[in-house]
DNA sequence: ACCTATTAATAAGC
DNA sequence: TGCTTATTAATAGGT
């Protein structure tokens, strides 16, 4: 779709093979997004060129979108609490590390470690992780179940709403049933309306009596 | 690109979410492997259904390989002649009974195994169980914003017929107040009740009236 | 980066 | 699912 048809070929001039990766890469992610919203679905795509390691992802399952979530959100409320208690202590400790890990990640991953990591180091980031994914995907269910809870409980009330309001419908239409028929043959009050039916119907109604 | 401009929205009809979700998939899966081609990069598109299907297009080593676990089945149950190279085999859809992995573990767990699995063994079991855990997410997960969305729906409606049944309830009120006022001043009948009100009430109101 | 001629993808319909 | 076609979207090549 350009100017000319290509060859399904690798690309031998390295400026133009540049330019289209960017293109096409950026094409490739869009995609992967529309797919995801139009066809609610997890989509990852993971692009990696062969020098820079540069990666990418799409669509909110994938690790780094977590991750990346995390630590936005992180910052954002980054002056919020001061430690009031410990679980909020506790809380700001593992978001604050898990910003540390994600900086040791990214270091890792754009090659600019100087592959500095042992294994034992990558075997340590790699626990690490795990418990950061562990905890988020805790947190995540969670909500999940909270949200799910919390609408079946409105449900549960708003049908009993409903059903209450059909049942004094119901009463309402039998009553004014009720009283058409003793205000036809003469019976004055609703007996089992207790309230003052105001003072004209009374009168009126002993004169017709009368 | 089509014959109408569609909207960046979760496509509500099922169907035509169906049908948009296998094109779109091909054509994802289709502008990786030439992204991958053109460009000389490692590329991995992983798509899971709604139903937790997997669809994944991989190529090249590297980090790349830890998604590869998948590939080793199809070799397995399909034509293995059609060996060529890992770009290849780019598309599977990926629906795997894990009965069979489950009797691995469990062997392996209850040590009946005789310690015969090698490391390569295991590696191949837990890249196994990695894809088993990630469907599982993923269908999890559908399900889940299913249940919310549809909860949601539920809301809305139970709100909107309770409304209505207000509405409804207060005109009736309205009218019943009319209607005992007509009747106290003598309008027999009830001019919004079409239905005839039982002949011996006529009868009576004559009688009175006469 | 931006611009368009051109090709490629795809929505709708069957 | 697969095919067709009117349309929109992506992008190759140029600046």
């Amino acid at each position: 779709m350009g100017r000319k048809k290509v060859e399904l070929k690798r690309i031998e001039d390295k400026s133009s093979r540049q330019v289209t990766f960017s293109k096409r890469r950026n094409g490739l992610i869009k995609k992967a997004r529309e797919l995801s919203v139009l066809c609610d679905v997890d989509v990852a795509v993971l692009v990696f060129s062969s020098r820079g390691k540069l990666y990418e992802c799409a669509n909110g399952n994938s690790l780094t979108r977590i991750l990346e979530r995390y630590q936005s959100h992180f910052e954002a409320e980054g002056n919020a609490s001061t430690g009031a208690n410990e679980s909020e202590n506790c809380h700001y400790e593992y978001t604050r590390d898990w910003t540390e890990l994600l900086h040791t990640v990214q270091s890792q991953l754009e090659g600019q470690n100087d592959e500095q990591m042992s294994v034992t180091d990558l075997v340590q980031l790699e626990r690490e992780l795990d418990a950061a994914l562990l905890q988020t995907k805790s947190r995540k269910n969670q909500l999940m179940m909270e949200s799910i809870r919390h609408l079946h409980e409105k449900e549960r009330m708003l049908r009993q709403e409903k059903e209450l309001l059909e049942k004094e419908m119901e009463a309402m239409r039998k009553e004014k049933e009720e009283g058409w028929k003793e205000c036809a043959i003469g019976n004055n009050l609703d007996p089992f309306n207790p309230e003052e039916p105001c003072p004209h119907q009374r009168t009126t109604l002993s004169l017709l009596r009368g």
